[in-house]
DNA sequence: CCAATTTGACCGGA
DNA sequence: TCCGGTCAAATTGG
């Protein structure tokens, strides 16, 4: 490859990851609501009925108050309390669809407030449902909980007892089509307001095993590590395709239980400036340790060099970074496509992440 | 119109 | 009865 084409690629791949126009702050507003909470819960009125739409939008007024499902701090709304906290450090998207700030923001009333009111109107008669089979599962906590490799839709919120952020239900977006049983948690972890500033760590549970054909993972979220270079014996060429079969790829993918780990992966400086993470990876397995985690699409090293200076601020600014975060980089990847690791060096020793 | 998300309702194990 | 997990109607925007 030429540099002149080199210099091309990357021109294109920095301005898909940063667009030029800037990103805006992060924002942590505190609101003050003229509206009651629902204590009274709306969903059902005195005879039991549903009143309330599902799925109805707030007002207006939460518009853009609200980018990060997983970020509701319920504790901090006590049902007596007419004051709302919405917090927005990143607006996440994932599934194809753009991100939905304009969502409405319902502080959450106790479900279980809910549920007691909604026994009163109890009327529907579905089929017994099968309790959720006990699977393999994995977990991790990490602090960009979506950036894994694989599509998932989302099926459920739940405020947990005792959690000061509620838990999002997901499952494979191939379940339906192809029946994969994967599924997985997302659940904030309660790790105080402020948090020191850093990125707030978000604890992903894994669940069963990804049946669907990998082929159709070519759109998930390229994901490289600055490490790749670091580590020895890296071949001249990095494969980042999740569904490619060399088993020399370092890769993550999630839902493969492969023992308990502690692994530190970093990003290219591509994908999201909120890549870079520190994953603590755990299984319900027993699985021997392993070396190098071959997961799809991370890499994840046991021994890990330091990064470059470079790298190292570029992951800094990254975990610092609590603007909104775009889509996952959707590249319509060719059979075979690598990446040459001097494009990777490049990328990492650019600064840049400095247009935050 | 379709796909994705939201969220109240419902189920079932503990 | 409690509580976590799941369903599915409602809603929205492309």
């Amino acid at each position: 490859m030429t540099l002149g084409r080199q210099g091309e690629l990357l021109a294109q791949l920095r301005e898909l990851l940063l667009p030029s126009s800037p990103t805006s702050a992060p924002v942590v507003k505190v609101e003050e609501s003229s509206r009651p909470l629902d204590t009274g819960h709306p969903a059902a009125s005195c005879d039991g009925r549903r009143r309330r739409r599902r799925g109805s939008k707030r007002g207006r007024d939460d518009k853009n108050n609200r980018g990060d499902q997983h970020e509701e701090p319920a504790a901090a709304q006590p049902h007596h309390s007419c004051k709302r906290r919405y917090v927005h450090t990143a607006g996440f998207e994932f599934y194809g669809r753009r991100v939905q700030p304009s969502r409405q923001f319902l502080p959450h009333v106790s479900t279980r407030l809910t549920d007691m009111v909604g026994l009163l109107g109890r009327r529907r008669c579905l089929c017994r449902r099968k309790k959720q089979q006990k699977s393999s599962t994995s977990s991790l906590v990490t602090s960009v909980p979506d950036f894994d490799g694989y599509q998932w839709r989302k099926y459920g919120q739940k405020q947990i007892e005792g959690a000061m952020y509620s838990r999002s239900y997901y499952r494979c977006t191939r379940s339906a089509e192809q029946g994969c049983p994967a599924k997985r948690t997302v659940q904030r972890n309660d790790d105080g307001e402020d948090n020191g500033g850093a990125a707030p760590k978000y604890t992903v549970v894994y669940m069963g095993e990804h049946t669907c054909t990998a082929n159709d993972y070519l759109e998930a979220p390229v994901i490289l590590e600055t490490a790749a270079a670091a580590v020895p014996n890296t071949t001249s060429t990095n494969k980042i395709r999740p569904d490619d079969d060399d088993d020399t790829i370092n890769t993550i993918a999630p839902t493969s239980s492969a023992g308990s780990c502690t692994s530190t992966t970093t990003a290219a400086g591509i994908g999201s400036p909120a890549i870079s993470d520190d994953i603590t990876w755990s299984s319900s397995s027993s699985s021997d340790y392993v070396d190098d985690y071959d997961y799809g699409l991370f890499a994840v090293h046991d021994s890990w060099a330091a990064p470059p200076a470079a790298a190292s601020a570029a992951l800094q600014e990254m975990e610092n970074f609590t603007g909104p975060i775009r889509s996952p980089v959707h590249i319509a990847a060719a059979d075979c496509w690598t990446i040459d690791d001097q494009l990777l060096l490049q990328l990492v020793n650019e600064p840049i992440f400095c247009n935050f």
